[in-house]
RNA sequence: GCCCCGUUCGUCUAGUUGGCCUAGGACGCGAGAUUUUCAUUCUCGAAAUCAGGGGUUCAAAUCCCCUACGGGGUACCA
């Protein structure tokens, strides 16, 4: 256990899982796996304020839909169980306690409501309150009271929260796995709540504590936990733990496509593309958020662009499976700064992935998306249909799109086409093709039906181009799609000849 | 405001120990080719004086300092 590699990825369930947390928890996920090392999930459920029902279920759902599975934690089980922080909640009290014994924390009395009226205070005087060792000892706290008072009001079961106590005048340093070393004054910092009052840890008094206890051996985390890094450094040093204190690797963030900031729940559809793995409604607004799943990215495809996002393994190689990533995955070489997340990349990386689908497997999930709109059909022409258009897609909900014809014989001509196209006297050549078309033989009609057609453009001079674009205009309705032949073989003589029946007596030009 | 982190083509980035960088790749963009159409595909091209300024050095995108800009943090939120 002493050197073995564990990792977890947590999130606190306010809400659907970020995009950008989808990301840290890959980055988890492939440094545990490389090392042959645990892959937790734990749940940060100690703001009970801001718990939305319905997010734990999605963050495990995602991450089953995304592949990439946990060894242990919530859902899972394991042997340093619970994995939910407000199961753990009977724990957390004695290391606070701990630490106030050791002089490393102390109560305080003081009100949410008294706090934000001095940083009221503070900010109209355009400078910022903090509790520090420079203010603590005006404020109400077992440092500044007389001991028989502070222990008056414990008794009275006056509100408390215990927090940690920054002695002055330290630099406190610790080593980054990606940024290397970081130093901070400690007098700088401020004395951050440990125990609320409402008996529950905060994040950084839980996250040291949990980490501990659950052999932690790496914390790969976002960006915004730098600033409090030096705390929990802190905190294992307080506790007494700096010999097991897990390495520290803080990941850079994922930035607006556009403006400024980090990536934010509404850019995605303010900007057309998902933030979220799966789409998510608010259960309290009903709000609608998109999610990768249901814009038709494929699981592979959103691991792939996340990875390298902020990662690259040094050649040019861009599409990496799984284990490949696995494989080539370190800590090292990931990127400092921040990344813009960038669509038309992420189409670039679905449309790789999606060619990969065998026609079968795509065809079946056509198939259901056909039987929802009431179009009867067979699973082997969806197949035929998907193997000719699937290169031309870049997502899955683009199929229908792209062969919409094959199903649904076209009512309206694409008129800049048909100008072109459809001069005088086609409507008498397409008549007689089409009349020639029927005299061919139902055996083998396709095959039949291009060698007339090459044979009879050929001896009657005709342009090709022409031809072959209106007899396109007539079964398909528009200037699209794949050879003109393939669209014959797959729709068939009877098909084929009924729509151009119908073409010929709407045209009229 | 204060603290921390960052800064190479529009975007993601290569460049890790200074010289092979007249800075490479990918996405996107432009042009051409293929295709009877559209898309795909292929080829070619434009695109970063390495944020700016000072050093150090025979030599700096690469090391140091300053400035600017960007991001994060500054809650009894995580």
């Amino acid at each position: 256990m002493e050197n073995r590699v564990r990792v977890r990825f947590a999130p606190s369930p306010t809400g659907p899982l970020h995009i950008g947390g989808v990301r840290t928890a890959l980055y988890n996920y492939l440094f545990a796996k490389q090392n042959n090392g645990d892959f937790l999930l734990r749940i940060e459920d100690t703001d009970q304020t801001r718990f939305v029902p319905g997010a734990e279920e999605y963050i495990i759902e995602a991450f089953k839909w995304l592949g990439l599975n946990f060894d242990e934690g919530v859902g899972i089980g394991g042997d340093y169980g619970p994995y939910k922080q407000s199961e753990r909640k009977p724990m957390y009290k004695q290391y606070a306690l701990d630490l106030v014994a050791k002089g490393k924390a102390y109560y305080a009395f003081d009100t949410a409501e008294e706090l934000a009226q001095k940083r009221l205070e503070a900010e109209s005087q355009k400078t910022t309150f903090q509790y520090d060792c420079k203010t603590r000892q005006s404020l109400r706290n077992s440092l500044s009271l007389p001991q028989d008072e502070v222990q008056r009001l414990l008794d009275n079961g006056e509100a408390y929260v215990i927090r940690f106590k920054f002695d002055e005048g330290q630099t406190i340093e610790f080593d980054d796995l990606i940024r290397g070393h970081i130093k901070m004054e400690s007098s700088l910092l401020d004395d951050k709540v440990l125990y609320k009052s409402d008996g529950m840890p905060t994040y950084h008094l839980a996250n040291i504590v949990d980490d501990h206890l659950m052999h932690i051996s790496h914390v790969i985390r976002g960006e915004e936990w730098l600033p409090s890094c030096p705390l929990h450094v802190s905190l294992y040093r307080a506790f007494g733990w700096e010999d097991t204190m897990p390495k520290f690797a803080h990941l850079p963030l994922l930035l607006k496509p556009d403006g400024k900031g980090k990536l934010s729940k509404r850019d995605g559809d303010r900007l057309g593309f998902p933030v979220f793995p799966l789409q998510w409604q608010d259960p309290k607004s009903g709000e609608i958020s998109s999610g990768y799943r249901e814009s038709g990215y494929l699981p592979e495809a959103v691991v792939n662009m996340l990875a390298l996002l902020g990662w690259n393994d040094g050649t040019e190689q861009e599409i990496f499976s799984l284990e490949e990533l696995v494989n080539k995955f370190s800590i090292e070489r990931i990127s400092k700064h921040g990344a813009k997340f960038d669509l038309e990349k992420a189409k670039w990386f679905n449309h790789q992935y999606l060619q990969k689908v065998s026609n079968s497997d795509l065809a079946k999930v056509y198939l259901d998306e056909l039987n929802t709109k009431n179009i009867a059909t067979t699973i082997d022409k969806v197949e035929q249909v998907v193997g000719l258009i699937k290169e031309r897609c870049s997502f899955s909900n683009e199929l229908w799109a792209q062969s919409d014809y094959f199903f649904v014989a076209p009512t309206t001509y694409a008129e800049k086409a048909l100008k072109k196209r459809w001069k005088e006297g086609m409507g008498a050549i397409m008549t007689t093709i089409s009349e020639h078309l029927k005299a061919i033989e139902d055996n083998d009609w396709a095959q039949k039906a291009e060698d007339f057609l090459m044979q009879y453009i050929q001896s009657n001079e005709l342009n090709m181009g022409q031809i072959m674009n209106c007899l396109r205009l007539a079964v398909v309705g528009d200037t699209k799609g794949p050879n003109m032949l393939d669209i014959m073989r797959v729709l068939g003589k009877d098909e084929i000849l009924l729509r151009l029946d119908t073409a010929i007596k709407n045209i009229n030009l």
